[in-house]
DNA sequence: GAACGATGTTTACTTAGTCAACATTTTTTA
DNA sequence: TAAAAAATGTTGACTAAGTAAACATCGTTC
C-alpha cells in the first residue's frame, strides 16, 4: 500500500464532482470515493470535517465554473442564459448551489458571499441599463430577473424529464436570451 | 400489543406529513413514524411498497391542500400570488412537490398530472385573458410566468435564510399580486 | 536521530431502509 | 360455521452510509 498520495484532499475533491455531476449528490459517499481513490474510507476524514464540507467544496467550484464561462460586462438576457445554460448542463451541480436549502447545511460564508455578489452583479448592470429608473424598480427587477432565470430552469428540467418537449419549450431552449428580452422586458 | 390499529395506512401518512411540514423530509423516517404511531418499524411496509411511496403521498397532499385553498377561477396575479404563499407557509412541502427531481424516485403519474393541470389551469386563463395573442405567446406567456412563480419562492426562502431581509423583499412578500401585476405584464 | 505533526488505516458504532419469516386477526368460502 | 385464505403486525436481521477513536507511518524540524 503506497502511503500518502500527493494532494489527497483536491483529488477527492475531483473524484466527488465527477460523481455529483454525473449522477447526483445522493449518489456520492465515502467509500465510494475512498475506493476510486484508492484510500481508505475513513482518509477523508482527514481533510474534510464532515460531508457537509465536501458539499460546500463543490459549491464553490460550482460558482467558479459558473464564473469562468462568463464575460463580466454581459447584459441580462446573455447573463441569464448561462445561468440556464449552467443549469441546464450541470444540474445536479445547479441543485447544490441553487437548490432546496438543506436544514443540515451550516451556512458557509463563501457559499454566500457568491450569491451576494452573482445578484450584485445584476443589480449593477441594470442600474447602467436603466439609468432614470427608481433604486427601488431596480432591486424589484433583478429579483424577478432572478426567479424568471432560476425558475426556468427548474421548468425545464421539469420538462425534460417527463413528457416530450413540446415545440415551445425547445423554442425557448434554443433561444434562451431572445425568450429573456421579450419576457423580461416588455 | 394492540394489534390492528384502525386506519393505520392514513395514520402514518398523517404523522409523516406533520413531521414534514414541521422539519423537512429528511426528517422523516421509518422508526420515527412507527414510534409515533406506536406500532413496531416495518408495520410500514404492509401499506406502502417503499419510503418514495410515502413521499408520493404527501406530495399528492401536497397539492390536495394548494387546490383547497384556491378559487378555480382565479386572475394570474392572485393564481400566481396563492402557489407563492403556499411555498413561503410549506417550504418542505413545497420542496417536495416542485424541488429537485431525484432520480431515485419513481415518476407517478398522478403526481404528473396535477403538474399538468397547474400549468394548464395557468394556459386556459391566459387565453381568456389575452384573446388576440398567438398560441406560441400564449405559451411561452405562461411557462415564464410559473418560472417567475416558483424562481420568486425560491429567491425568497434562499433571502430569508440568510440576510436581513431588505426593503424591497419585504415590500414584494406584502404586495404579492401588485409585484406580480408589475413583472409579468408590463 | 528523536520528537512531532500530518496523513492514512483499522475497527467499530450508529442510524436508516428494507426484507423474510412468523404470528395474529379478519374475511372468505365450502 | 369451521377451515382456508388474505390482510396486517411483529421480530430479527441485513445492508449501506456517516463518522469517531485508536493506532500506524511518513516527513520535517530541532
Amino acid at each position: 500500500m503506497s502511503y500518502h498520495k500527493e494532494n489527497l484532499k483536491e483529488h477527492l475533491i475531483e473524484i466527488a464532482w465527477e460523481i455529483c455531476k454525473a449522477e447526483s449528490w445522493q449518489k456520492v459517499n465515502m467509500r465510494k470515493i475512498a475506493q476510486k481513490a484508492d484510500v481508505s474510507t475513513t482518509a477523508f476524514y482527514r481533510h474534510f470535517k464532515t460531508k457537509n464540507d465536501l458539499k460546500a467544496e463543490l459549491i464553490l467550484r460550482g460558482f467558479e465554473v459558473l464564473d469562468e464561462g462568463r464575460k463580466s460586462a454581459d447584459i441580462f438576457a446573455s447573463w441569464g442564459a448561462h445561468y440556464i445554460k449552467f443549469g441546464l448542463d450541470n444540474p445536479h451541480i445547479y441543485d447544490l448551489m441553487f437548490g432546496n436549502t438543506d436544514s443540515d447545511m451550516p451556512v458557509y460564508p463563501d457559499i454566500e458571499a457568491h450569491h451576494h455578489a452573482a445578484l450584485n452583479e445584476l443589480y449593477v448592470s441594470l442600474e447602467n441599463f436603466m439609468p432614470d429608473a427608481t433604486e427601488k424598480d431596480i432591486r424589484i427587477k433583478a429579483v424577478n430577473i432572478w426567479a424568471s432565470v432560476h425558475g426556468l430552469v427548474g421548468f425545464l428540467r421539469r420538462a425534460s424529464s417527463q413528457d416530450s418537449k413540446s415545440e415551445e419549450l425547445k423554442w425557448i431552449e434554443n433561444n434562451l436570451e431572445e425568450y429573456l428580452k421579450m419576457t423580461t422586458f416588455r
